[in-house]
DNA sequence: ATGCGTTATT
DNA sequence: CCGCCT
């Protein structure tokens, strides 16, 4: 039942049901469909409705338990009770209704129609027998019931004039053989689809000669569909999307009823395991096939010429996801009543001209993304259709802006990133645009301004991301939630007025945007990702919310905030005690400075991940910031920093514990996707790393990255002996400090580690032998420290390379790798020449560390991203949040 | 001059 | 979705 706004169906009654409707004694026909019932129980006094032949209750918010009093209506014909589940303004759910014995609808001995959809009939094991007592019964809709047993057959069954049967979305997770349903020949329509059926694609199918709608989709299907397919000569349309079928396409065909093929409209086979080419020619007549869905499967060579000679009613044609190969034929074109093309992710190459195009004028969905298509077409070329839908990433349409979809006004969604498009953007394309909800034009050449008029574009997104874009920023569309325009030119303030309230994610990095931080930021409460690193911003960033009156008003949803490489100043921003969201926070590379507030481990109860490198920032690591439970990431390198490193350190989970038991990043919104306390946030960022001079951009799982940082401070004392239960860090540099005292004994408790740099220190004592236990460490650097004793042999520290500069500027050290033995005196303090060469070195290796971390990202990147994302993206499908983040590993290089 | 695949109020 | 049939 479809409720839709403005149709007949829709309804508005709300509140309680009056049982003064059992006056209308006569009653045969009641239709309660479609309304806002203030989720009320279906009355009992409805089963005193004696003369009902009808009754439709479908869709009407009713909750709680079903009565069994409705089984006194024994004149019903009809009974729609369809559950409507919806989430609350809350996010709560709505569980609907229930029932646990439906007994009673045995007594409704004239049934021929029954829907029961969304009922909750979980604790039901013998619903079947129930069923089967309605000999009458032609329609049979038991979708999404959490039914869970379907017995193998029904000995006695009365079910002789069922022609549809609807049991998608059961949680049967059994065989698809034996089933009883198979025997129901006088089934004209059958759905088992999502039910976790597995096993061989059924024989028995063959047996349903009446079939005229098959929906296997979305079990666990295997093998080729049977050859008793050939019996099914009413076969109209079969769909089998996401199970396993395997072999080749052409068997598939082969295997289609070759009675029915002229009646056949839709053949929907997706995600499937099919290989091969497509045959090149086509025996059979499938001139009534409107519908051809072959995506996501595996298949090979060409598109082939038959597709546009013989199907001359197709409308949705979707091959994309394959292998394919070669030109698109020129016949596509003959598909006069195609309204939606969708090749996209093939190999296929070659060129579309407008003769492809020129006589689809019903196509609405042009999706040709990821192959290496030209689409050339004359200047002045017009198409005849009008699409909604445009995807045309990675094609190529430039260099010069194509003219031609300068005619489509209508689009919704507008894909043309990576087009190799050089070129002005034309004062025509904004109008176009104006309706596009949709809108991405990243990774051209695109040269322009933004126009004045964004700000009354249709967009709610819109990625204008590596282009030449030049001008300020305007105001911005009032629906946009989503602002990509990083990687341009763009220059002068940021707007007083951003004029877009629903902006969640705001990216501008890598551009020429100077002045301040604007106080209209604070008006962004939905933002959740700022990204302004690499601009020109200075000044100190103001507490915009400090006067704001109400108190609903003191908050920020903003989770991830950087700031990277500007000019910013000013102390620790205060605004940040609004942000309780906050898990990243990058102020690197700016003039911060002042102490850090004790109130970052009261205020930003989430943070992950700090990064204050390179700021002037002094006084002493707070020891509240090891209240941040989560902290994973803590750089605070090149500030001014003194004091000692606080030994609640230990505190610190984020660090102590390896990612894959410590799954603490929350998903931020309490809604019908959170999964209890263990939920996950999915992470994914860009990653800015620099290696050797030149700057990548790397995908990463910045979640996988534990850091901690202090390097080149003032820092003194020992360092604490805590520091060994850090158990998940992977790299720690402590380098160009003052510690002193021993290195801790435990130190090769850190199995993680992969760099370790204590460098430019005055420890002393011996080197822990525990260092050779580090199997993970490829990098460490002891050097210029006040070392003494035997140097530790062994395991990993075999496989370090140039071992000597490792140690180097320790007098007291004796033992391979230096040459000097242990049994001997000390030698004297070397020549001064040699402290020069070597104290290069040790520079280069210091200032190279964020090379190496920047290795050690790209490893962990290759290692985990594939396996980790498919098993959480499974395991936590929904839950997941996308958090773009840019992130400059280190500010030295080696170039 | 990322590459992938989802987004959208949730 | 009836009304009338068996």
């Amino acid at each position: 039942m479809d409720c839709e706004i403005g149709s007949a169906s829709t309804q508005v009654l709300a509140g309680n049901i009056s049982s003064s409707l059992l006056s209308l004694y006569h009653l045969r026909y009641l239709d309660l469909s479609c309304n806002r019932f203030d989720e009320i129980q279906i009355p009992e006094f409805m089963g005193s409705l004696h003369k009902l032949r009808y009754l439709d209750l479908s869709m009407s918010k009713f909750i709680g338990r079903i009565p069994p009093q409705l089984g006194n209506l024994s004149n019903l014909r009809y009974l729609n009770l369809e559950t409507y589940s919806y989430v609350r303004l809350d996010y709560s759910f709505n569980d609907g209704t229930y029932s646990t014995d439906i007994t009673w609808l045995s007594r409704l001995t004239s049934l021929e129609h029954l829907d029961m959809s969304s009922v909750n009939l979980s604790t039901i094991v013998h619903w079947l027998p129930v069923v089967n007592m309605l000999p009458t019964l032609k329609v049979l809709h038991l979708p999404n019931c959490q039914l869970g047993s379907s017995p193998d057959s029904l000995l006695l069954s009365n079910l002789t004039s069922l022609e549809t049967l609807h049991l998608r979305g059961n949680n049967f997770h059994k065989r698809s053989v034996p089933n009883w349903f198979w025997d129901i020949t006088s089934l004209k329509h059958l759905d088992i689809s999502f039910n976790g059926f597995y096993g061989p694609f059924p024989e028995e199918i063959g047996n349903m000669t009446s079939i005229v709608e098959l929906d296997l989709s979305s079990n666990s299907l295997v093998g080729m569909i049977p050859s008793s397919m050939k019996n099914l000569c009413n076969l109209e349309r079969l769909y089998s999307s996401r199970n396993n079928i395997t072999g080749s396409i052409i068997e598939l065909f082969h295997r289609l009823p070759s009675c029915s093929l002229n009646k056949l409209q839709k053949l929907i086979v997706p995600d499937n395991n099919l290989i091969g080419s497509l045959p090149n020619t086509l025996v059979e007549s499938l001139s009534n096939l409107s519908w051809l869905d072959l995506s996501v499967n595996e298949l090979t060579g060409n598109v082939p010429m038959w597709l546009g000679e013989s199907l001359s009613n197709l409308s949705w044609l979707d091959l994309s996801n394959n292998e394919l190969t070669g030109h698109v034929p020129l016949s596509i074109g003959e598909l006069t009543k195609l309204r939606s093309l969708a090749l996209h992710s093939n190999n296929l190459d070659g060129v579309i001209h407008g003769d492809h195009l020129s006589r689809l004028d019903m196509l609405e969905e042009l999706r040709l993304s990821d192959n290496s298509i030209a689409i050339t077409v004359s200047h002045t070329w017009v198409p005849p259709f009008s699409l909604k839908m445009i995807h045309l990433r990675s094609c190529q349409l430039g260099p010069k802006f194509p003219r031609w979809l300068r005619w489509q006004t209508q689009a919704v969604s507008l894909d043309i990133s990576n087009t190799s498009i050089s070129d002005m953007v034309p004062g025509w394309f904004w109008i176009a645009a104006s309706s596009v909800e949709f809108l991405n034009i990243r990774n051209n050449q695109i040269t322009g301004v933004l126009p004045s008029t964004l700000e009354f574009m249709r967009a709610i997104s819109m990625d204008f991301s590596s282009n030449q874009l030049g001008g300020q920023i305007p105001k911005l569309p009032i629906n946009l939630t989503r602002f990509d325009l990083s990687g341009n030119h763009v220059v002068g303030p940021l707007p007083t007025k951003f004029g877009a309230p629903r902006l969640k994610t705001l990216v501008l990095y890598n551009n020429m945007i100077s002045g301040a931080i604007p106080p209209s930021l604070c008006k962004l409460r939905l933002l959740q990702l700022l990204d302004l690193s690499r601009n020109n911003l200075n000044g100190s960033i103001t507490d915009c919310l400090v006067n704001e009156s109400s108190t609903s008003m003191t908050k920020m949803s903003i989770i991830n905030l950087s700031l990277r490489n500007n000019s910013l100043s000013g102390g620790f921003p205060s605004l940040l005690q609004k942000c309780p969201d906050l898990i990243f926070l990058d102020l690197g590379d700016n003039r911060f400075s002042g102490t850090l507030p004790a109130w970052i481990g009261e205020k930003l109860p989430s943070l992950s991940f700090l990064r204050l490198r390179s700021n002037m920032f002094y006084g002493h690591i707070p020891v509240e910031l090891t209240k941040l439970v989560n902290l994973q990431y803590l750089d605070l390198a090149y500030n001014n920093i003194s004091g000692s490193i606080p030994r609640s350190i230990v505190n610190c989970r984020g660090m102590t514990q390896t990612i894959y038991t410590s799954h603490h990043l929350r998903y931020p919104y309490s809604s019908i996707f959170t999964f209890g306390e263990n939920e996950l946030v999915h992470y994914t960022g860009n990653l800015m790393v620099l290696t050797k001079g030149q700057e990548r951009l790397y995908t990463g799982e910045i979640i996988y990255m534990v850091n901690l940082d202090l390097s080149c401070n003032n820092l003194a004392g020992e360092i604490p002996t805590e520091i060994s239960t850090l158990l998940a860090l992977k790299s720690l540099n402590l380098s160009w400090n003052n510690f002193n005292g021993k290195i801790p004994e435990n130190v090769g408790d850190l199995m993680q580690v992969e760099s370790l740099d204590l460098s430019h220190n005055a420890l002393s004592g011996e080197i822990p032998s525990s260092l050779s236990a580090l199997s993970s460490l490829s990098r460490l650097n002891l050097s210029y420290n006040n070392m003494s004793g035997k140097i530790p042999t062994g395991n990993q520290l075999q496989t370090l390379e140039d071992p000597a500069s490792i140690y180097i500027g320790n007098p007291g050290l004796c033992g391979p790798p230096l040459s000097r033995e242990c049994s001997s005196q000390p030698e004297p303090i070397p020549e001064h020449h040699e402290v020069a060469s070597n104290d290069m070195v040790s520079f280069f290796l210091a200032m190279g560390s964020g090379y190496v971390v920047g290795l050690w990202v790209v490893f962990l990147t290759l290692l985990f991203k594939r396996k980790w994302r498919a098993s959480w993206y499974s395991l936590y499908d929904g839950a997941y949040v996308q958090v773009g983040v840019t992130w400059a590993s280190l500010r030295g290089n080696l170039g």
